[in-house]
DNA sequence: AAGTAGCT
DNA sequence: ATTG
């Protein structure tokens, strides 16, 4: 018996291999130079304080970050140092430009650094103001498996492996659909330096466009 | 609940 | 499903 073949939401799309080894490299790099203007922090659950197994940074005017005390939001700053957040490489806005329709450009470029046994739990981004607005994420490093879900929190879900240079977009429903991060494949990947990234591991670079303040 | 546990 |  074969089952069903994977079922993903209206709205989303996979491009595997979006980006060429080269192009990567040079992606990588600009992340690199990013990250010594806004070093990578360790991002803390609202109330709890509890980790995140990721470690956070961003690019553009504004930045998602979430601590105990002030919760899940978008600000101009770095928690930690208080500076402005870099601005975006012109590759991902060339990218946001390639593979959406949407009028406006994303203000909002997460930046996860996944290691060896980080994950992401199952969530809908909903800390944007206009959630029609498509989400475009970009795979460099390590394999990861990404599971796709439905709108109701804890429903089934659909896994699918990403690799380098991958790009997904999620968009229509699928936008409000659960996602995350189950597990990274170490050493899959010799991409991103060891000098940046000890251990290597996986970035993820999510853009967003995050609307009115809120 | 972007946490973990635990099941399919 | 669960607490704070």
């Amino acid at each position: 018996m074969t089952g069903s073949p994977p079922r993903f939401p209206q709205g989303f799309a996979h491009h595997p291999l979006y980006f060429a080894p080269g192009e990567q490299a040079a992606l990588t790099d600009a992340v690199v130079e990013g990250l010594m203007q806004a070093p990578l922090y360790q991002p803390t659950m609202p109330r709890t304080g509890a980790p995140l197994s990721v470690l956070m940074s961003n690019f553009g005017p504004l930045g998602w970050v979430t601590d105990r005390d002030g919760g899940y939001r978008y600000q101009p700053d770095h928690p930690v140092t208080g500076a402005a957040w870099p601005a975006l490489p012109d590759t991902l806005l060339q990218l946001w430009h390639d593979v959406t329709d949407w009028p406006d450009p994303p203000e909002a470029c997460l930046i996860n650094w996944y290691r060896e046994g980080s994950k992401m739990g199952a969530h809908v981004d909903r800390d944007e103001h206009d959630l029609r607005a498509p989400v475009v994420s970009v795979s460099l490093g390590d394999d990861a498996m990404f599971r796709m879900g439905g709108r109701a929190r804890g429903g089934p879900t659909t896994g699918l492996r990403l690799h380098s240079g991958d790009v997904v977009v999620m968009a229509g429903e699928a936008r409000q659909c659960h996602h995350g991060v189950s597990r990274i494949y170490a050493g899959t990947s010799a991409l991103l330096p060891e000098s940046a990234f000890p251990g290597g591991g996986r970035v993820n670079l999510t853009m967003r466009v995050v609307g009115a303040p809120g």
